[in-house]
DNA sequence: AGCACGCCGACT
DNA sequence: GTCGGCGTGCTC
């Protein structure tokens, strides 16, 4: 094998941002091989990237050839990780987990027994048989309409084929539910995977997955990037979660990345939801999943204010004293506020962006977190001329201090972010609350998620007029996704009662029924206001310790920008946070209607100093 | 002027 | 990851 011709190899290191470097060896490697390499006095793993013609400067030799590889299809992703979410490849590639150079490729048969799997009802069926035919689609379904049933069972028709499956989740809190519900079904075959895994459970579940004996991997985000061979299926439940854009570099968006492996791999790939993002619903194909599994009648109320009134209290009481269990959702207390209408629940929105302003109290104006225009602030509601205008809203503390005095006895779960640290007082508090010891589940974004309650027949949904306020284009979509999401939660087996706080109940009202409705009116006004999926977007992070040096990069990046005429500068300037660990921070948001322009112009500004996020979902 | 410290770029 | 160059800012 070792001859005294040198071989010359770029190399890119593994978790490095670094450029590539090249060095030389004596033995012929394959591209995506794992080599250990000098660098200054250490010695770094490193991939092998692509082969060279022996270089001007003198070269370090490859120190020596580890035992795992990146395949050609880990490699050809990676590469376009790092240029469409422009990271380095170094970073792209440190995304996968390598094969072992050992690893077997055939994988024999897996016959579930056919008594154990979930008997499909005929509207399942249907769409199992469907989603049989399709290599990439939308299951649209309404919660409770079966669709995990269809999910195992797509998965033990690939066990049975002898190919593996990808099982996405949102959320690390999620897995041990879905976990017990697998596991039923495939015993040792699946294997749950979220990075906060010890390195000793990762490393016995790569071995499982190595000798075959694990077929289906479940989890959060990494999960995508597990090493299986034979990969049949991938399957993104709850779609429409933000969760699955990662907020740090490689800021990849892991349903994007799943269509494309899929297709690289020739996998089919099956997006779920019962609230799709509007982007999943206008490119897939969708197969809907109409009537729910159980049918249970849902009365829906309208409120309007912004606090617990009397009727809550009062409905709360007597859900509580009928030995019923109730749950109550309170948008997170963000770092922004927006002014809003008590009267008819309306924000003051940005001319030029259509989306909320948010209220700068210290500067005494409103801005556009897009667009950076800003205004004063107003007094009357400039769609009702009512007045005063509304900033503040009640926090889960707070709540639950109203509550605790206006209903006796009643026990109150809190569930939101500071509350539920761990996965331990997850599961207490969601055990609690199975028990009956607390009687109400009261917090933030977690209640939509998709956990378990069984007898809830109340939700009470506040807020809901902050969330159409926000410095967001997908303001409305979050509000409707939400208000779907939380009243599903509900009403599992018994009939239940929905209460609604907003001051423009007839937006929602319209809705109710047919999510599909709103995705449709919401498609036409993304389209008239030139939003994603009609148009690509991509926002420029700057963040400096000297402000005006910030500044200044800003607008050097800006000045570069102007010259690519297919794309809009839609705003520069300080980013909505202005600050983040000692580093000023300023932003430019962009917009073309076609992407690859967009793209082209990104990568011909200098990236050293700035970070770019494409197809950004998060504006702060 | 001299020195300590921290940032940033290069390393192959 | 580690090293060294350089600029900033503090002290003598």
């Amino acid at each position: 094998m070792t001859n005294s011709f040198l071989y010359y190899y770029e190399v890119y290191f593994i978790r490095s941002s670094a450029p590539s470097l090249t060095y030389a060896t004596h033995q012929s490697l394959n591209i995506g091989s794992i080599v250990a390499v000098p660098l200054k006095t250490t010695v770094n793993e490193a991939v092998i990237f692509r082969k060279v013609k022996k270089p001007e400067f003198e070269t370090a030799e490859i120190t020596s050839v580890l035992n795992t590889n990146y395949n050609r299809e880990q490699m050809e992703i990676a590469k376009f990780i790092s240029e469409y979410y422009f990271s380095s490849f170094g970073e792209a590639i440190s995304l996968f987990i390598p094969f072992k150079n050992t690893s077997l490729t055939d994988l024999l048969p897996k016959k579930i027994e056919e008594k154990i799997l979930p008997k499909l009802s005929d509207i399942q069926q249907k769409a199992y048989d469907q989603l049989l035919k399709k290599e990439k689609a939308l299951l649209f379904g309404v919660t409770g309409s079966g669709k995990t049933e269809i999910f195992i069972s797509l998965m033990a028709k690939m066990m049975e084929e002898g190919k593996t499956s990808i099982f996405l989740m949102p959320e690390i809190s999620l897995t041990p539910q879905m976990e017990k519900r697998l596991k039923v079904y495939f015993g040792e075959s699946v294997a749950m995977w979220h990075s906060k895994l010890t390195k000793k459970k990762k490393a016995s579940i790569l071995e499982g997955i190595e000798s075959g004996e694990i077929r289906i991997v479940a989890g959060a985000r990494s999960a995508l990037f597990v090493p299986l061979s034979n990969l049949g299926l991938i399957i993104v439940d709850e779609e429409h979660d933000d969760s699955y854009k990662a907020m740090t570099r490689p800021r990849y968006h892991a349903r994007d990345v799943a269509v494309l492996m899929g297709s690289k791999l020739g996998a089919k790939v099956v997006l779920a939801s019962a609230t799709p993002s509007m982007s999943s619903y206008y490119k897939y194909d969708v197969i809907k999943l109409d009537k729910p599994y159980i049918e249970t009648e849902k009365k829906y109320t309208f409120i309007s204010g912004d606090r617990i009134n009397n009727t809550m209290l009062d409905t709360i009481d007597t859900h509580y004293k009928a030995g019923d269990q109730s749950l109550l959702f309170l948008p997170t207390r963000g770092n922004f506020k927006y002014l809003y209408c008590e009267s008819c629940g309306k924000t003051h929105l940005c001319p030029f962006c259509s989306v909320g302003m948010a209220l700068h109290r210290k500067h005494r104006h409103l801005k556009c977190h897009y667009c950076n225009y800003t205004e004063p602030i107003r007094d009357t509601c400039i769609h009702c001329g009512h007045t005063p205008l509304k900033s503040e809203r009640m926090g889960t503390v707070e709540a639950i201090e109203v509550i605790s005095e206006a209903v006796e006895g009643i026990q109150i779960e809190q569930f939101d972010k500071d509350s539920i640290t761990t996965a331990k007082k997850l599961k207490e508090a969601l055990q609690r609350f199975e028990s009956g010891e607390s009687q109400l589940l009261l917090g933030t974004q977690m209640l939509s998620k998709g956990h378990d309650y069984a007898n809830i027949t109340l939700s009470i949904i506040m807020g809901l007029d902050y969330i159409l306020g926000l410095a967001d284009y997908r303001a409305r979509e979050r509000a409707m996704s939400l208000l779907f999401q939380i009243a599903g939660r509900s009403g599992r087996a018994k009939a239940a009662q929905i209460i609604v706080q907003t001051g423009d109940p007839e937006f929602f009202q319209t809705y109710l029924a047919d999510y599909e409705l709103f995705i449709k009116d919401e498609l036409a006004f993304l389209e008239m206001a030139e939003y994603p999926p009609f148009a690509s977007l991509a926002r420029i992070l700057i963040a400096h310790k000297d402000e005006s040096k910030a500044s200044k990069i800003t607008l050097d990046t800006v000045t570069k920008l102007k010259a690519f005429e297919e794309i809009e500068i839609v705003g520069h300037g300080k980013a909505p946070v202005e600050k983040i660990a000692n580093k000023f921070r300023f932003h430019i948001l962009l917009r073309a209607k076609h992407r690859v322009p967009l793209l082209k112009a990104l990568h011909r500004v200098d990236c050293r100093e700035i970070e770019i996020d494409f197809d950004p979902v998060d504006f702060a």
